[in-house]
DNA sequence: GCGATATGACTTCTGGGTAAGTTACCACGG
DNA sequence: CCGTGGTAACTTACCCAGAAGTCATATCGC
């Protein structure tokens, strides 16, 4: 009201700062939401902080104030999408599916959790990323942890196939990852379709190419 | 000699402009080299004209009087790759191979091709470039090219195993060209591996989960 | 000499980062 | 119920490094 008033009154244009009572736990997700988003889709390099200020509503130095720097940013927006897709990962990995079926599981579990955020997986594979410092600390940590889970995975199904040589499972995990990656890719670029209907195409495609043979126990 | 002497006895130092004989178009290639292994490892958007320049032995004004500006020579390098890669898909899609033989056969010419310069692949996937302008109508130009072929054996491989759901097809082509790209990734962060053994090794592990039955016609 | 090949030294502008100040909420004494 | 001072939330206006892009000029082959 009264800052409505002196504006309006307006002959020396009054500040526009102060305070909008929005306390900094909640006001540090907006600025984390909007981050991820353009972080995920332009990378890290084409992202601009003046921008991602204005999509969330408040200047830049308030950005500045709580996240310190783009790379820190970056690395908090990377620590949450890192723990949230690493911690379901494991979850299911703690599950008792082996093979393929560990696999759909696996994707299940990915196309439910990052509904209405499908590009939080992109920020663990940005290449524009400072490959030093801060940022790459935190990005080894989300993607060993997640390389690693791959790896125990495709282990078992390779071994139920017969391949034991461990630069094969290697090649395989690179494979399987880039699989998902260009799962979510297709999936951001289709936004109509819903998750369980993602389950349900890979499912069928899985059969379809796999049988219910190739070393697939269910 | 001259210029050395002129160098040396150096009170007013000399420019060190004037021809050094490289003719246009060898120079070009020069340039396109060093630049298609700049963008295609850091990115668009990170990438450094400056450092291009230098790395090339040559200077800054130089790249802008071949190439006009920094979108231009991005574009001409996507050009050369694009074709490079899309002419030999075409060739190999022109055999007769399919379903899976066709998936292999395609690993086995793109690791032939771009063997020497793996990094050329990311060039068309980057998400740091402009998504308007020449840039896009280069990209736009040579991946529905690429897709397009990629679609088609898709369609032929999924027909095999019973799926004509067009949705499926096009999901599945989304998740062959990520393969490709994770593969060549692998490949790229492991330059002992040769191509001969990446071909054996993607052959084994189709064999090996696919089995020979999945609709494989060898 | 002339045109192609080349460069040093600029200008311009974008975008990360900062200094200094403004406003609102809130706890607490009166 | 009312100041009132302290602190947290916020902004405007700026700095400046570094990268895109340009200009005038130099050298060499023919």
């Amino acid at each position: 009201m009264a800052r409505t008033d002196l504006a309006a009154r307006g002959s020396t244009p009054r500040s526009n700062a102060g305070t909008k009572g929005v306390p900094r736990a909640e006001r540090e997700q907006q600025i984390l939401a909007v981050a991820s988003l353009a972080f995920g889709t332009h990378g890290f390099a084409a992202t601009n902080l003046s921008e991602v200020a204005r999509d969330a509503g408040i200047s830049k130095p308030l950005v500045y104030n709580y996240f310190g720097s783009k790379e820190g940013l970056y690395a908090a927006c990377l620590d949450d999408a890192g723990a949230l897709v690493g911690d379901e990962i494991e979850r299911i990995a703690r599950g008792d599916a082996v093979g393929i079926e560990r696999g759909i599981r696996t994707l299940d579990g990915m196309f439910a959790l990052l509904d209405g955020q499908r590009h939080l997986w992109r920020l663990l594979h940005d290449r524009t990323a400072p490959a030093t410092g801060a940022i790459a600390t935190v990005v080894r940590q989300h993607t060993e942890r997640i390389d690693k889970l791959a790896h125990e995975g495709v282990t078992e199904l390779l071994a139920l196939a017969g391949d034991t040589d461990e630069r094969d499972i290697s090649v395989m995990t690179a494979a399987w990852l880039g699989i998902v990656d260009s799962l979510m890719d297709w999936w951001v670029a289709h936004p109509d379709e819903t998750a369980a209907q993602m389950v349900e195409r890979v499912t069928r495609l899985f059969t379809a190419l796999l049988g219910d043979t190739a070393g697939v126990a269910r």
